[in-house]
DNA sequence: CTCTTTTATTTGTAAATGCAAATAATAGTA
DNA sequence: TACTATTATTTGCATTTACAAATAAAAGAG
């Protein structure tokens, strides 16, 4: 392996931690985290998804996703329902300070997504994204 | 904010997320963490960094790094030395366990790189680290 | 229909994380 | 030189995180 500055794990590493805590740092005042503010989005997206289905979109570990939930639903952000169909599950739903939040939060995140891509025209950015998308799928053909 | 999968910030974490937790998985066998690995890697490239320096290259806040160097030290991993110039600063060295450890990881790493980065030909994967790059240069863009 | 296996979520518990304050040394100023 | 401000690292402490085990319900096998 070469220098740091040309293995792709760190760079994508280095790029997200710095994303991460700039936006974490933003919308703390607000009394919200980038935790929270993932499944807000997630739920914003499509809301009533399971916990499994939130911990995969967000990426957060689904027993931390568990605490994250009991937080969030104490602050009246979501409600908890059992899934109809299938009582193990449970349904996750915003609620209206959760609707109210995800509201003010929305043009921040609107600002980092500028800020990142400053100087990316859209047809760079879209190959950027797609890059982002098949390295995700890529790491499918570790699983052997 | 349109859906999840076209929000740059989303993409990157959801990439990041995904390849650390499998190389974490994948070196936990050989005693070792992602952290851990990100510290030698960086001092692979250059021995005897400051903690500071290790700080910024590795993304890992430095408080933290302070204890997780206590645990590579008492690992033999690593050793702290006070800087000549500057008594207030450390500079880190790795000690032999630590460049045989780094010597076991490092196929490791170029498997990950290699299984990222399938079906990219040369010339993208360099117009995809060199977005990074940018990416993370555009973050100096907030500080106002 | 009972028994076993699989799936979904939560809980126990130890470790990792990060902010703020403390410590320690250098640099700058009068 | 003494005094203040800045820089580098560590420590205190509360929160977050994650592995593993526990719980609960559905699905599959006989």
């Amino acid at each position: 392996m070469g220098p740091l500055d040309s293995y792709l794990p760190y760079l994508l590493n280095r790029a997200g931690a710095r994303i991460a805590t700039a936006f974490n740092d933003e919308v703390r005042p607000l009394g919200a985290t980038l935790q929270i503010w993932r499944v807000l989005a997630a739920l914003r997206e499509q809301d009533g998804r399971r916990m499994g289905d939130l911990s995969d979109t967000t990426s957060i570990e689904v027993s931390t996703l568990t605490r994250l939930v009991d937080g969030m639903e104490k602050k009246g952000l979501v409600a908890r329902r059992r899934d109809a169909d299938d009582a193990r599950a449970i349904v996750l739903h915003v609620a209206p300070a959760g609707r109210r939040l995800t509201q003010r939060i929305l043009p921040i995140a609107e600002r980092y997504e500028a800020v990142a891509l400053a100087g990316f025209n859209a047809g760079e950015a879209e190959i950027l994204k797609a890059a982002l998308r098949r390295l995700y799928a890529n790491m499918d053909g570790l699983e052997s």
